[in-house]
DNA sequence: AATGAAATTTTCACATT
DNA sequence: AATGTGAAAATTTCATT
């Protein structure tokens, strides 16, 4: 967790855009959001100096790579030492199937998401990861279907224009 | 659900960098996967052509934009037909809060990730969820951690340096 | 696959309000 | 303290070999 940052709306409309489309240029960027091309290109380096953004990347098509299967794995676990959490969170990290993986509240321990080809590498991950580690009850549910992806977080003000 | 495109090993290399740094230059992207500035370029095209790199985006911090809540939600439904799954498909969808929503298979009819600043927050949406569409059974699974959390997504071969 | 050159874009020093 | 001007440096893009 990291402290919050202020932010006016020129600031958000900037990191809206940018969620959005990371190609824009500051020429076209500050065309968008309605900036000087330098007032915007200062405004941008304090958003990436201050960690408001935390990089740039290139999202990959799933299907391209034959990535069709994402799988959400729940796990209980009866060990709470502090020497099988680190076991756990190191070869569940270390692998690069696991996009994502929380330490939740409730019923549930973990709470996994996978990216895999098929039935079969889900299998491999999954007797990778009991192989590492000691897991009490893992159950798993498969995506059908994708209904909405975005790496775009919910900004607080109403972005027009 | 798209087809699987063709890569070679240089391809997955560009890939592969480009999903940890979108910000490479074509110069110290070339030098990274061993490829000369122009063959790389080009490959680069081809790959953005062929939709297998599907966008550039900037990744946010949540903690910086106060979104310090991740919540997973369980969603079952007694109806199951078209308008229903239109409407519910609709509303969620629209919800900037909703990043991530998943038809599943198994007793879970529907998954939904949120992100959201405060448990007020998220009653919020919680709120203008059942507002707009009948759940018959909705239960929510708070983050305490969030343990790991990338856009890369694993790459068939191995890559070394 | 390599060369090189035009066009675009980023970056920054300096002046301005 | 935040913005505008302008110009150098880096980078992308593409025609040609």
């Amino acid at each position: 967790m990291t402290t919050q940052v202020n932010l006016d709306e020129a600031d958000i409309r900037i990191l809206s855009a940018l969620q959005k489309d990371g190609t824009l240029s500051i020429a076209a960027l500050s065309e968008a959001v309605n900036l000087s091309h330098n007032s915007c290109w200062r405004r941008l380096r304090r958003l990436e100096d201050a960690k408001v953004i935390t990089g740039r990347v290139a999202l990959l098509d799933p299907g391209a790579l034959g990535l069709n299967l994402t799988v959400f794995v729940s796990i209980r676990t009866s060990e709470h030492s502090e020497e099988w959490l680190k076991a756990f969170a190191e070869s569940a990290t270390a692998m690069p199937e696991v996009v994502e993986l929380y330490r939740m509240a409730g019923d549930v321990d973990y709470l996994m998401k996978l990216k895999v080809g098929s039935i079969a590498a889900y299998d491999a991950v999954y007797k990778r990861l009991i192989a590492a580690v000691k897991l009490t009850d893992v159950s798993s549910a498969f995506a059908m279907e994708e209904m909405k992806h975005t790496t775009a977080l919910p900004l607080p003000m109403p972005q027009r224009k």
